[in-house]
DNA sequence: TATGAATGAGGTTTCATTCAT
DNA sequence: AATGAATGAAACCTCATTCAT
């Protein structure tokens, strides 16, 4: 016992109370889009983040709390930033439109953030109140962001008339697809499409679907 | 509530037992559809087809084999009749590209088969085996169709050209979207976009997004 | 595997729906006394009882449910009997008071029941509504029943002029005490003070404690 | 509203050593008489008593080891006290009695020590050897004295013939059992018995119930 | 064939205890 | 001496699965 004093070098845990929290979500997130909610066991998330079972209960009250941190931490800093970005955007309609689409793309191509769609949709019945505030906080606020600038241009005469309400889920469609399948069937694509090559066809298909017509001659 | 049976004419004790896979399979796709996969109980699924739970192993041998089930029998015979469907037919590109959007806009409206893309896209990373037999049963031969559809009015030149695999998946996004949003977070919708508006919308999209520039004079 | 077909005579378990919980309860009955509530772990119960802890959730919602459910079926029928008994009872105070002592005695010396007060001494704190529940159904009818023999007795002048409500307490605190104690440090008890001659002394301070003061010469 | 500190009168850098272990008995012997010991964490003691539950293991090694100091310490002093203050009683048994009464009454009044009963009778049987512990070291110490009071008064002809040893139990059951209520079940009280007429009547049952009979005419 | 009581593995959650700071 | 973050064993509870009836 008291022979080996210099064995034990590395202690067998350290204290990180401030880098925890994100630590912990940012591995909930991951087996939240791969397994679903229910799936994902707390062993898994507490083992992924390097911390043990009990850890977890220090920083969130339970496995829903957890699930709604996880979603309310992703999500909410990139509407905000994208409202703020937008807020005096001065260019054309179109303009308007490509940068809003290109955000969010950048947003799911650049961080892990396509996993929270992905289980919004999976989970939304199952957390009606999770589901109420994102609801709330981002769909309704990313949909006005659209909405005003499809209304912007159709009253500029930019863009033809449309019904903007079912423009803008379709516009937003392939681009919450794609993040939704990348956590889902898109594993078993055996030559998926490119990135670019996708979003370079959905570009031209919005433009394409919401000009003006030119009178043909 | 949840107690809602399926609705049955012949009454109960004459019931054949050829009815009772389908009944529990019907109990099964709405209550996956509503919970997910984990979040249904098996007693649950018994009880909505009005039988008792030992009754469920007599046709199934457990609860993963009856989530494939209900995949499987929900889906593929809506493939292979829409593939009958397409095989002759004679129309323009347009007309088949529209044929094969409306075919599944129908399957989804009056079905309750909309309920299928959406547990595939929550449960696939826990169905390995299901997601590829789905990939390759309903997505790869689902997609042929639609490659082959575009590929066509591409070489007539009645389409412009396009990179008809990336195509593909942005035109299908907004109708399994909108198949997956009314399982989840679709409830939550104030004013949800009406069906039709939505569908004629789409198309109107559609439309634009493939055909032939018209040379500007 | 089909080669040993008469070795196994006895079934893995019976049907006994109809018997199972007031086993439970017995059993359950017995742990709590003896360890507390806390301290008394489902698994234990369960297997007291021949069964699996699954099968206490058959019966039982929750722990709490269990315990109360111990209580509420152990005592209530008890007090609702002596409160039939003493209707019509016709006999003078102090053999109305003796006869509802020498009841309590017989009941905590006859059955198992002596451990309901022991448990709910002891957990009152940690179920505020049980406590509530047990003090309006239990002790303020028991007390009840006292409280009317005293005041018969004292008005009669069988009795001389005591302070009711006092009295009461301090008459059944040796009784309450005994039951308690068995269940407790009671087992501590070198020479255990025999029942009957324990009973015997208590009624006669208890005669001498309410009779009239007899002149002295 | 488990939060209220001990009071203390030095500032807190002050605080010598020596004060935390009695500082940490007193916030135990509080929770252990309100939840039992199993219901009581040891956060709340630490918290009660102004330190970290680290520190509370500077000074008890385990929560059993706290509990066993809180009643060893509680209740030995008092009774060695007792017994110092009998030693050279010179009065009748009777008022040796009262004196001895009196005395365990007061001690419950005035202290926080009503706790120790209750929770000894809670716990007894999950710490047998603390038990055995208060068994030899208080009970037996606390009857012996009891018992020879008893004895000289029927030996003096001042009281009546009784079996000592059960007179012993049932005269102290009254006491016992008001503190024991006090931390249960006698907060359900609607309208409690007042201490001073409690203990009156008490006494009254006690002299009347030990006395010789006087012969009536 | 049909039932539903019984099972028990496996999950979430709690909290006494340890130990790096 | 003091802290409180981290641990992990152990408890409650759920529910897919089995099997006596």
């Amino acid at each position: 016992m008291e022979t080996e004093r210099i064995t034990r070098t590395e202690p067998r845990w350290e204290r990180r109370k401030e880098a925890r929290p994100q630590e912990l979500m940012d591995a909930a997130l991951a087996l939240f889009a791969e397994k679903g909610f229910a799936a994902t066991r707390l062993d898994d998330v507490a083992h992924k983040a390097g911390v043990s079972k009990g850890t977890l209960y220090l920083y969130f009250d339970s496995k829903d709390e957890l699930f709604k941190a996880v979603v309310r931490s992703g999500i909410v800093p990139a509407i905000l930033e994208a409202e703020r970005l937008l807020e005096d955007f001065a260019g054309s309609a179109s303009a308007l439109v490509e940068q809003i689409v290109s955000g969010w793309w950048h947003l799911m191509v650049t961080t892990h953030l396509s996993a929270v769609p992905k289980i919004m949709i999976s989970e939304a019945r199952n957390f009606p109140e999770l589901a109420s505030f994102y609801h709330d906080e981002v769909i309704s606020r990313g949909k006005a962001m659209l909405v005003r600038a499809l209304q912007r241009g159709v009253s500029t005469g930019e863009f033809r008339p449309i019904d903007v309400e079912a423009a803008v889920h379709i516009l937003m469609a392939p681009l919450v697809m794609r993040a939704v399948w990348q956590h889902s069937l898109g594993c078993m694509d055996r030559e998926p499409v490119r990135p670019e090559a996708y979003f370079q066809t959905y570009l031209g298909f919005v433009v394409r679907s919401l000009r003006r017509e030119t009178p043909s001659c």
